[in-house]
DNA sequence: TGGATTTGACCTAG
DNA sequence: CTAGGTCAAATCCA
């Protein structure tokens, strides 16, 4: 990593100036009347602007072993970098490695080979469209399976993209039986096509959303608490609100990062990491421009849109393993405040660009 | 007519 | 063997 280029040298100058500037302030809190709360929060800012940066430069050293052979990239040390989200070790392997990046090398064998990452999304009631969780990008069902245990069957998306573009992202979709307000969104593998971020759903210019799914259509077939399509066509359109399992905390936290992505990858790169830097835009949908305030106490709402203002490789980024949240997904409110560095994966290869990333909706319907 | 969804069958990992 | 994941034909809908 001997050159960095002047994006990539700003990007770490906010990132660790925030840090500074938030230490600073923190320090100034450190009195008997400040909040344990606040004084919590900060921490958790800090240390979030940290890892940023540091995943930063850890993508950097990752994109430059892409260059070199498999092997070595596969060996980096980097892999185990405490930057990186937390392994999930589904069905895990006592490697250090994730099972993803073992199967690679027997992929022939194995039929569950791509990184893959959870994330909680509450729904806003009020949009109807429960479970609708867009990440920007369009997703065809493939299949609906009654889960044991589970109230809920769990949908099955793969990307739309899959057969044009060989996209191989999946993402699974299941209500939590907890909170059926609560979607947990598993994701596989990353998308190689470059519809991500500002395609997606987005709204065209004539007014209509791209890759309006069917699921819209056919919970209005559906009938039931649902409202009406037209309704529930509207909500889409004016932005679903979503709500992720973030406390405002968080929200508050996150608020000032702003980060878009500028991938250079490879597609055929199977790990992948996603810092906390796409959770921020993500799960947090934090500096947005068209960020809604919080309106209640407890839930964080939020336009679907994430503006990515930066240039920070993200989707070559390698995430530390294939791991398994499910455990973090099983209390979902716990989950995201604990831990704010989920993998994501953003297809936002070989593509320069200002986006919007839309989270508006994806519709699951579970009827 | 083409793309998306549904759903039963099939495949595979554990 | 079972449960989860995927396939693909049937169906729906704009």
């Amino acid at each position: 990593m001997e050159k960095v280029n002047p994006s990539e040298q700003k990007n770490l100058i906010i990132e660790l100036s925030q840090g500074r500037e938030m230490a600073n302030e923190l320090r100034k809190q450190l009195d008997p009347v400040t909040s344990p709360e606040t004084c919590e929060a900060l921490v958790e800012k800090i240390v979030s602007t940290y890892d940023k940066a540091l995943a930063m430069l850890t993508w950097r050293v990752l994109k430059e072993e892409e260059t070199l052979p498999e092997t070595g990239r596969k060996e980096s040390p980097l892999f185990h970098s405490p930057v990186l989200t937390t392994p999930i070790t589904e069905g895990s392997n006592s490697s250090g490695f994730s099972k993803d990046q073992e199967c690679n090398k027997d992929a022939s064998k194995k039929r569950k080979t791509l990184p893959k990452w959870s994330e909680n999304v509450r729904v806003c009631s009020a949009s109807g469209l429960e479970g609708h969780v867009d990440d920007g990008h369009s997703w065809r069902k493939y299949g609906q399976k009654d889960i044991l245990g589970a109230n809920f069957p769990r949908a099955y998306y793969r990307c739309t993209h899959r057969n044009s573009r060989g996209c191989l992202a999946t993402k699974q979709v299941q209500r939590s039986d907890e909170d059926p307000a609560v979607f947990e969104v598993t994701y596989k593998g990353r998308h190689s096509c470059i519809q991500a971020a500002n395609s997606g759903s987005a709204i065209r210019s004539d007014g209509k959303e791209m890759h309006k799914p069917k699921k819209a259509r056919s919970l209005a077939r559906e009938g039931g608490n649902q409202m009406g399509a037209e309704q529930t066509l509207q909500h889409l359109g004016q932005g679903l609100k979503v709500e992720t399992e973030v406390s405002k905390t968080k929200e508050e936290i996150f608020r000032s990062f702003s980060f878009s992505f500028k991938g250079v990858g490879s597609d055929i790169l199977e790990s992948q990491f996603f810092s906390d830097v796409m959770k921020d835009c993500d799960m947090m949908g934090s500096n947005s421009p068209t960020f809604l305030s919080p309106t209640t106490s407890e839930s964080n709402y939020f336009s679907s849109s994430c503006q990515m203002d930066n240039n920070f490789g993200i989707d070559n980024i390698l995430q530390t393993s294939e791991s398994d949240l499910t455990d973090m997904i099983s209390t979902p409110t716990s989950v995201i405040s604990s831990s704010p560095f989920g993998d994501h994966d953003f297809s936002i290869d070989q593509v320069d660009f200002d986006t919007s990333f839309t989270l508006d909706d994806d519709l699951a319907y579970f009827n």
